[in-house]
RNA sequence: GUGGGCGUAGCUCAGUUGGUUAGAGCACUGGACUGUGGCUCCAGAUGUCGGGGGUUCGAAUCCCCUCGCUCACCCCA
């Protein structure tokens, strides 16, 4: 018996209407904020999400790397933005036209250590615009992520706002705080001593009591952004309070992939217990400059659909999957099983969901898969109805059956398979 | 990478001073109802007790190893 690799699961039909209704949920209101969808590949070049999420990054260090035949490390994606970027460029869709809004949706890939709503392929759900500097685009961005939770029913979520500033204030600010932490690395954690040679703003999110010590009276950002990114986080936070979106200012905020600058937000579940970042995003205006392109500014987010799902106190599947009614070919004897097929056939041409079964079973077994299967009819077939020229049609919540011939049945199914057309 | 918890029927789980044939509920199969589902009742089938080794007259139970799952740290979606 072979099983499935760990950290990856089968999401069976019973739970693929779920997936369903998320994505297209999704999709209807990106829709209506004039993205449109882009599929990429779930493999890149290794050194694409080296050169854009870090090499020292966890999530850097957690990627699926092969090589192919020729030798060439290959990743299996561990987000989307590098590759959507990278899209951007190779087909010199430049912003001189205006914006570029495009969403995705599809698995992602890391080598972690699997535990609750954290596995190592899993969705995600995400956005990107790519050529616009405006804050009033974040406040957009961001109430659309509030949106769409809304939409799902999701009820309770923090959104955890901090400010990275830009390239020239982010300068300042490293050397300022290379300075603070000089005299302190002694009083750091092992891991944050190690960061304070490659990746010096990762040692303010660290947990470890000794770490926060010493970052609790660290430099914050927020006083060396230079005037422009002042303006443009105070109008950010404008816009949040006038569309009466509720944050936290959160200084010690600093996410996990290099690109981010300026905005960066994190919306937790506060039903989900260790792993509770249901949705993480910002801005990466120097992303696309640094993968050999013109500067241009850029935001994006993404979802994990597992965690939102997680989230969901009571998916209630029936209800969100409306399913056409079935009709269900009930047959005794081989030459019933022929007459089955034909009029299965028929049934599904005119737009009836129809099944037929096949095993040679009792009708009082068959009724019982028929009623197991949900079929709100059932025509029975046996060598006296094909005698007859009539069949036997069942209708599974009354329990009143009559004998009907073809034609009738016909007129019959296609009245059911019109009305289903008509509602949906 | 570091810790904790758990592996008994298809599923959820009982099963302690180690003792005959390892249990329940749900699901399943058959019957009451021989060509008519749901409800009820009756009957039945089902296990390498995760795997390997050890202790013992005897191990699901105790010890060691191993595999798997799970939760947490870390980090993130």
């Amino acid at each position: 018996m072979i099983y499935s690799p760990r950290g990856v699961e089968d999401i069976l039909p019973s739970k693929t209407p779920l997936y369903q209704w998320v994505e297209k949920q999704a999709e209807r209101l990106f829709q209506l904020y004039g993205f449109e969808e882009i599929r990429t590949p779930i493999f890149e070049k290794t050194e694409l999400f080296l050169r854009t999420v870090g090499q020292e990054t966890d999530v850097g260090k957690q990627m699926y790397t092969f090589k192919d035949k020729r030798g060439r490390s290959l990743s299996l994606r561990p987000e989307a933005t590098a590759s959507i970027a990278r899209a951007y460029l190779e087909h010199k869709l430049n912003s001189k036209r205006g914006e570029w809004r495009v969403y995705y949706m599809g698995p992602m890939f890391r080598y972690e250590r699997p535990q609750a709503h954290r596995l190592r392929e899993f969705r995600q759900i995400g956005v990107e615009v790519i050529g616009q500097e405006s804050p009033w685009l974040d406040v957009e961005i961001i109430e659309m992520a509030f949106q769409l939770l809304r939409k799902l029913g999701i009820a309770s979520f923090d959104l955890h706002l901090n400010y990275l500033g830009c390239q020239k204030c982010r300068k300042r600010y490293v050397e300022e705080l290379k300075q603070y932490f000089s005299s302190k690395v002694q009083y750091l954690c092992s891991v944050c001593q190690q960061r304070y040679q490659t990746n010096l703003l990762r040692i303010l999110d660290c947990k470890k009591a000794q770490c926060r010590q010493v970052t609790e009276k660290a430099p914050e950002i927020i006083t060396y952004l230079c005037p422009d990114c002042q303006e443009k986080f105070s109008r950010l936070q404008e816009g949040l309070t006038f569309m009466k979106i509720p944050f936290i200012l959160d200084h010690q905020l600093v996410r996990g992939l290099d690109y981010y600058t300026r905005t960066i937000f994190e919306i937790t579940s506060t039903q989900l217990g260790a792993q509770d970042a249901i949705c993480g995003g910002g801005r990466y205006d120097d992303l696309i400059e640094e993968l050999g392109g013109p500067s241009t500014p850029a935001i994006g987010f993404s979802l994990g659909v597992e965690r939102l799902l997680a989230t969901l106190n009571n998916p209630d599947t029936e209800r969100q999957m409306r399913v056409r009614p079935l009709l269900y070919i009930a047959t005794v004897g081989e030459e019933a099983k022929k007459v089955g097929i034909h009029l299965v056939t028929l049934g599904r041409s005119l737009g009836m969901r129809a099944s037929l079964n096949l095993y040679s079973k009792g009708l009082s077994w068959q009724l019982k898969s028929a009623h197991r299967a949900g079929a709100s009819w059932v025509v029975m077939v046996g060598e006296d109805e094909i005698r007859r020229g009539e069949y036997i049609l069942r209708d599974m919540y009354s329990g009143e059956q009559k004998q009907v011939t073809e034609s009738e049945l016909e007129g019959i199914m296609r009245d059911l398979g019109q009305e289903r057309k008509v509602k949906s």
